[in-house]
RNA sequence: GGCCUCGUAGCUCAAUUGAAUAGAGCAUCUGACUACGGAUCAGAAGGUUCCAGGUUUGAAUCCUGGCGAGGUCACCA
């Protein structure tokens, strides 16, 4: 079977050359979803066509109508001012809806295209718990990863873990002389909190030692410079770099504490790697690099022996790559990661899942590498999303707003909890199947609280309120597909053609959307969005809801009309379960 | 100050490859359960799309200027 909006684009390329000796490629040819106040299934707008008719709007889009009609493209039109709005034939839709729900699994679904794709997200530092704007991170990431999965590109996913630096010394420090020797498991604690609260008391020390030196008359510098505390942390942090054996020891201990804290809040967020790096390992990379630079002439030294890039040419500033010193800055590491991970995977593209406040830091490390003339420069994609604010502005952590991962995932299960112990329908359920139940409603809120909103922007999250189990929520689509499945299996419903018969408009209003799927993932995957898939499937939830609300389907008697509701059900049900999967959000069966 | 984002209903968000009367949800108000699941549905009310110009048959969308918010411009990462 042809596809419906291709057979109406090439009969129009087809009216064009027929009625105004113009040829026009039938792809170009948009239709777009006629509204719904009008009749029609798409719209044809004529206006950019009028310069090849030589005719008014409507003498236009009469003709392109009577054609379209006349070679049997469309049952029917409509022609308001320029809008030429086209009816299908509803025998097209019965076809389209038996094939569909044939092999729904491929539905939407790209075969392999041969493009590899990384896609690098989570990459967390390793002395503190991960909040929510990790969150809207990792969801990103495994979410994008999903849909170009989905969309037939071999994907990568990898996490970048910052586990080497002057943060990770200053919570070693704290436990070597707050510590008394205690673990994670001496004092009941996740080993990512853990490590943080030393973290905290670092601050705390070095702080009050500030005071303390500029209560004896140092300025802010001064008191800066001759910090013990800080100090201290430096020293570990020179010791690191000399490989000493109990710094090194101390080192792995405290990491291996968080990455066992990291791992049950992926675990229980759902994401997942493929690969991961560790900045101890790559650290020192990049040098090569830029030395390749400075021998091709693209970089250039100064007279303290900093090396440098000049972007001014690119509006931006000088870059430096070396400190005089001869050390490595953090671009100088990220250039040679970038080089590492082509070398692994020889990647097409490579997509960074990284916040809005280092879009210049990619912009210039994509402009490095195209200096270096580097093969994958070209694939290097910042896949940049907004801060996560709280009403009165960023987290901060010094100000205790940082909205804690775990904390939060917790008070979702808790408001999942209530809300469904209010509802009083869940006879019948072991206290085992609760627990999982009220998990898959509360972080399946969380996760499409987050990802709803168009990745590129800030959006706001406030505390005080707890996130919605109504509206626009997963909750409201989790729903539906319980309800859809309830039918289900009230008759063990088995797939069967749909014979002929006319779909009432709210029918025709959901067969057009669902149609519209394969289009909607696609847009996803190209955009590197996941709120395309969150709203699409939004409206699915919402057109089914309206049309379960006002036509009967188990009670409906026409055998056609009933088999084409069943299918519907069908397909809407996997429909949504398959996307909310791609989200990382599960279904529940009942709730 | 230079550069980059953003500004849409009281609030949170859609629509930004230019198209018909700018759409949802929350909150407010009014209706619908002798049931295929009311965590739902139907309806009401709510807008100078920050402001001023410009391009266009047509602008929330593109251009210019202003106002407002955020980010960034380290020999930090």
């Amino acid at each position: 079977m042809q596809d419906i909006v291709e057979q109406i684009q090439q009969t129009l390329s087809k009216a064009f050359l027929d009625l105004y000796d113009t040829e026009i490629a039938a792809d170009t040819l948009k239709l777009e979803r006629t509204r719904k106040e009008y009749p029609g299934d798409f719209t044809f707008v004529v206006f950019p066509f009028l310069r090849t008719s030589k005719k008014k709007p409507e003498e236009t889009a009469g003709d392109l109508g009577r054609f379209l009609v006349e070679a049997g493209a469309i049952r029917t039109y409509n022609v308001v001012k320029g809008f030429l709005n086209l009816e299908v034939d509803t025998r097209l839709w019965i076809e389209f809806l038996n094939q569909t729900g044939m092999n729904l699994d491929a539905f939407g679904k790209r075969s392999q295209n041969g493009e590899k794709v990384m896609v690098e997200y989570s990459s967390p530092n390793t002395n503190k718990p991960l909040h929510l704007g990790h969150i809207r991170n990792n969801l990103l990431g495994f979410a994008v990863s999903n849909i170009l999965r989905f969309t037939g590109h071999e994907v990568v996913r990898t996490n970048l873990v910052n586990d080497r630096g002057i943060h990770i010394c200053k919570s070693m420090l704290a436990w070597m002389r707050l510590g008394n020797g205690s673990t994670p498991t001496s004092e009941g604690m996740k080993g990512d909190h853990f490590v943080g609260h030393y973290y905290v008391l670092f601050d705390k020390e070095y702080r009050a030692e500030l005071n303390r030196l500029k209560e004896n008359g140092m300025d802010e510098k001064e008191a800066e410079a001759h910090s013990e505390w800080m100090e201290g942390a430096r020293e570990l942090l020179r010791k690191w770099e000399a490989n000493d054996a109990a710094v090194r020891a101390l080192w792995k201990q405290m990491n291996d504490w968080v990455y066992a804290g990291f791992d049950s809040t992926y675990r229980r967020l759902g994401v997942d790697f493929d690969r991961f790096y560790y900045e101890s390992d790559t650290y020192l990379l990049g040098r090569d690099l830029v030395m390749e630079g400075l021998e091709k002439g693209v970089f250039f030294r100064k007279d303290d022996g900093s090396v440098w890039a000049d972007l001014t040419e690119f509006g931006l500033d000088e870059k430096l790559l070396l400190r005089s010193d001869g050390t490595s800055v953090y671009i100088t590491q990220d250039l040679g990661t970038a080089q590492l991970k082509y070398d692994d995977y020889g990647m097409d593209r490579s997509v960074y899942v990284v916040g809005n406040e280092q879009d210049y830091h990619f912009k210039v490390l994509q402009l490095l590498l195209e200096k270096l003339e580097k093969p994958y420069a070209g694939g290097i994609y910042h896949l940049s999303y907004g801060m996560v604010d709280l009403p009165h502005g960023k987290m901060k952590s010094r100000e205790g707003t940082v909205v804690d991962a775990d904390d939060l995932m917790n008070e979702m299960h808790a408001t999942a909890r209530a809300r469904t112990e209010e509802q009083g329908k869940t006879e019948g359920l072991s206290e085992q199947e609760l627990d999982q139940l009220y998990e898959t409603i509360g972080l399946g809120a969380l996760k499409y609280f987050l990802l709803r909103v168009d990745a590129g922007k800030r959006m706001l999250f406030n505390p005080e309120e707890s996130i919605d189990l109504q509206g626009n929520t997963a909750t409201f689509i989790q729903y539906t597909y319980a309800r859809c499945r309830s039918i289900l299996r009230s008759v063990e419903f088995v797939r069967s053609e749909i014979g002929s018969t006319d779909p009432d408009p709210l029918e025709n209003a959901l067969i057009l959307h669902i149609y519209a799927f394969p289009h909607k993932v696609m847009e996803a995957a190209e955009s590197l969005n996941p709120s395309v898939l969150c709203n699409y499937t939004y409206e699915l939830a919402k057109l089914y809801n309206a049309f379960y609300n006002q036509l009967h389907i188990l009670r409906e008697e026409d055998p056609a009309k009933r088999a084409l509701r069943l299918n519907l059900t069908h397909i809407v049900s996997e429909l949504v379960r398959k996307n909310l999967n791609l989200l990382g959000i599960s279904v529940p069966e009942r709730m």
